[in-house]
DNA sequence: GTCTATAGTTAGATAGAC
DNA sequence: GTCTATCTAACTATAGAC
């Protein structure tokens, strides 16, 4: 569907393509395998490319890791705000649940999971960077359930810090037990979570 | 302490003390480090024997590995019933509080997340193994959720296998976000999960 | 931009002395 | 049982042709 001779006026240029590529299969193979078993030589074969073409694009297996994981932390950003802003004039507890639903969804689709354990053990310099990026990220979760408290919705006694780290940390893990064949939806889990955490925490 | 000359005596022998020492620092060394990072030798350094030597107790890096990993489940099912069993005259939320509590702090002291999210990347022979003891230590939880049905204190409606694996889940997570430095003790963590759940799906 | 070929390094594993 | 020395294989990364 482009027009042909086109070169200079391409606006995504051919590398950045192939970089794309590269990136998204990385992400997906250091999932499915751990980043143990994962070398340069795989991520080259499964993005169809020779090994050493990989290093026009990147200058280390680290750099490579690294766009892998800077990815995650801004893409699930994205995710999460767009969903809140999809139910904008809801109950904070109904943008909570928007919000939750996404956050599972893009821990599903994007191996979310194992990239916030990866980003703990990077070396310090790098991992500062995604650790700011992900607490904007929980920032996000955290202002939800301070409003739905600043509007009497909530129960008294509960640390909301902790209740934030715990729904979140249920869902994130849910990449390591949910079963795309089985009969439950992503939705279907957050509404379990949802109706387990209102129930509780809503007065 | 022990008696000098005594040989044959011995019901630990050395290769047993050295084998379990290897296992101990290997576990620590994955954990901290990412099975990534952890070679052969850096085991051997961190257990202060020579690499070489490695391998008159393994035959393989893959079977340290599988040592780690065989320890895990086995070694949190023990706590676990433990636990349950301290207080075993009480109500089945009582024990799942005890039974999650437990989870918890074997969870935060033996790197038993990591040990988890290991076992699904196995080669499917060992996998097999690992997951049935899996399955066996999540029937622990599910019993005493059943028990806890079946006395009629729980709201209907929730799928409880669902609420396990969240509320598992949460706490297995919380290896990811605890710090021992802060103010929160591990059993204050539990606490405010059981009020959450218990608040949420108990009548 | 991608290929082929290969340099340089380091990993896992073995052999034999002690 | 552990050490030292070493083999082999595999990996990351580079160089130069196209």
């Amino acid at each position: 569907m482009r027009a042909s001779g086109q070169t200079a006026k391409s606006r995504i240029t051919k590398a950045e393509r192939t970089r794309a590529r590269l990136i998204e299969v990385a992400t997906r193979l250091f999932q499915e395998h751990g980043s143990d078993e994962v070398t340069v030589r795989r991520i080259a074969a499964a993005a169809k490319i020779e090994a050493g073409s990989i290093y026009y694009h990147f200058a280390s297996r680290d750099e490579i890791m690294r766009a892998v994981l800077e990815g995650g932390v801004g893409g699930a950003k994205t995710e999460v705000l767009k969903a809140i802003a999809e139910v904008a004039g809801a109950s904070p507890l109904d943008r909570l649940r928007a919000a939750l639903g996404a956050h599972l969804k893009y821990t599903l689709h994007h191996h979310f999971s194992s990239r916030l354990k990866a980003i703990r053990r990077l070396p310090k310099r790098l991992r500062d960077h995604h650790m700011k990026q992900e607490r904007e990220y929980a920032a996000i979760f955290a202002d939800l359930l301070a409003e739905a408290q600043a509007k009497g919705l909530l129960r008294p006694g509960f640390d909301l810090s902790v209740v934030r780290m715990l729904a979140m940390g249920a869902l994130t893990w849910a990449a390591e037990w949910y079963d795309p064949a089985g009969t439950m939806a992503p939705a279907d889990i957050t509404d379990e979570l949802m109706k387990l955490l209102t129930e509780g925490i809503v007065k």
